[in-house]
DNA sequence: TATTTAGTTTATAATTAATCTAAAGTAGAA
DNA sequence: TTCTACTTTAGATTAATTATAAACTAAATA
């Protein structure tokens, strides 16, 4: 992708393309990879692979504003850190216990059988699934 | 369950039956229901429901001891809390996105089919299934 | 192109959950 | 009882995140 697409993609969705915006977008969407990150390691994808020194504060409003547009998903882990995901679409992961590292598992991947009912009232919006692993050797 | 019962449980299983620790008990185990808690839910219980003030880092460390006895069990959210459950079995949970409130699901009313082969070298140590709800009216 | 203005970025402070520390307290063994 | 090791406590510390207010900048307007 072109920074040009990246300019029309933020203006699109009505967020300025300011020059960190633009950055953050080649980080993380200048590739077919998925990307597991937390801000903390976005904020130092920036500044060693981009060489730009951004804000945590502007990483966090950034990040938030994407996941509010729907180019980034907050991932639900037991961590007291927040993660999130450049894979946007329905998805389950696998979660190193040790090393903290994510791995996509496809929808397809696993079946739920016998969803049962919400609580009265209530109605789903997401079901995650956390396969938790580590190590054979621990 | 008397609090003699408490106090062999604690004694058996390596900590000291202290006053604390009995009172803790008492709030947790002496019933059926489950309980979801964090361990602020905790401190704010001892207080209204027990007239007990007991200190954070004191109700820390003996719901991480609980923790390691296998009494209590740590549940996974995308929260920037910690959750845990007196209900140890393996079990998954529905939560309200709204109102953060956990509500149990037996691993039986779920059937997890097709579970992927984890990455090589690691083997798979819990499944967690949460599924996020809110109110039908949202 | 210069000016305006509304949204953005930044450094810094504030907040929150959780953990650490070191002193005082207490259970249980001798 | 006395002693010792473990426990509790208040308060300090850490780490992730959010709020604030001043400086900055994109883009609309003149």
């Amino acid at each position: 992708m072109e920074n040009l697409d990246f300019i029309n993609k933020l203006r699109n969705s009505g967020l300025r393309p300011t020059k960190q915006r633009i950055k953050i977008c080649e980080a993380l969407f200048n590739t077919d990879k998925t990307f597991h990150f937390t801000v903390n390691d976005l904020a130092e994808i920036m500044q060693k692979n981009f060489n730009e020194k951004i804000s945590l504060a502007t990483l966090y409003n950034t990040v938030h504003a994407f996941k509010k547009k729907g180019y980034v998903k907050e991932i639900s882990l037991g961590n007291d850190k927040s993660y999130f995901d450049t894979n946007v679409s329905f998805h389950h992961h696998f979660f190193d216990i040790r090393t903290n590292e994510l791995t996509d598992i496809n929808s397809n991947e696993i079946e739920l059988k016998n969803i049962p009912n919400p609580p009265k009232g209530k109605s789903i919006k997401e079901i995650d699934v956390v396969i938790n692993v580590e190590n054979d050797s621990q």
